[in-house]
DNA sequence: ACAATGTCGACTGAATTAGTCGTGAATACC
DNA sequence: GGTATTCACGACTAATTCAGTCGACATTGT
């Protein structure tokens, strides 16, 4: 697994911001419950993302979080970086020490399939996660009340 | 990290058993040396491909172990994935439970670049791993020896 | 018989993940 | 100023996986 549920669930954050964005503070408790993340463990996921730079978050009654920018200054690339650390498939794709390809052998294939990760990534903004997700949701109801 | 060493090393032991292919059994402890892998986790890495069917070993004296079938039959992704089961990059790609997607709402970036992957995985076999790898050392020597 | 080699399972230490909990700090509102 | 609400942060824990080590045993060539 390249992602953990800490990517995973931090992303399903984000969008929820994202979709919230210029409504004023989003709280923790309500992401928790739209998003299915626990709410102790998003309050970690919070905080990384503050750290990052993604989140401004506001303490005090009406309080919550919001988006540090807009969300189409924030790619995919970025916000996994951020709370996964490296994407690299593959160690030695990473920590470049010379010596460590010349013996692991395969990493020619993965260097290809590593930047194309990285580029498609770094093409998909939270406002277009955001937006194919309301997308989705139309469709959705369409389809139920047909 | 989408491999672990385990994936790096039984890799990097397939390639050794594929440029010794039809030259005998290859010793566990030659292969260890040769690799850089620990020679009493290597036992683990090759009884997994064994199992998997990737390997054939024979005991005594002259011993050692051989490709269960060709080079050309083996591919990366069936190698990798019996080395580290499946290599969906986020839970949702895998375990297909309904509902699963609808919440985690970057699927579908991840689906394209899954799907890509496989299929590059799949075209690369153990013999064109050995023989880039035998290019390689090729290239290296005439660099040196300029 | 013996030495070389692989087979297998038990065990271990470290790291990471995925949380929980409690205390404290900021702030809106009365 | 007091209080309720909300975030901030660090300590703690349980489970899992990784990466290995080790020892007893099985097989087989000489």
């Amino acid at each position: 697994m390249l992602l953990s549920t800490k990517g995973d669930y931090g992303v399903r954050a984000m969008i929820d911001l994202a979709k919230h964005e210029g409504e004023g503070p989003v709280q923790r408790a309500e992401i928790a419950k739209r998003r299915q993340i626990p709410e102790s463990y998003l309050d970690h996921l919070l905080a990384q993302l503050r750290r990052a730079g993604f989140v401004r978050s506001v303490r005090g009654p009406g309080g919550g979080h919001l988006l540090a920018k807009p969300a189409e200054e924030i790619c995919l690339l970025h916000l996994l970086e951020a709370l996964e650390g490296s994407l690299a498939p593959l160690q030695c794709l990473d920590n470049h020490e010379p010596g460590s390809e010349a013996i692991c052998g395969q990493e020619w294939v993965w260097q290809e399939i590593y930047d194309d990760m990285r580029r498609k990534l770094a093409a998909v903004s939270l406002a277009a996660l955001a937006e194919h997700e309301r997308e989705h949701e139309r469709t959705a109801v369409v389809n139920y009340s047909i």
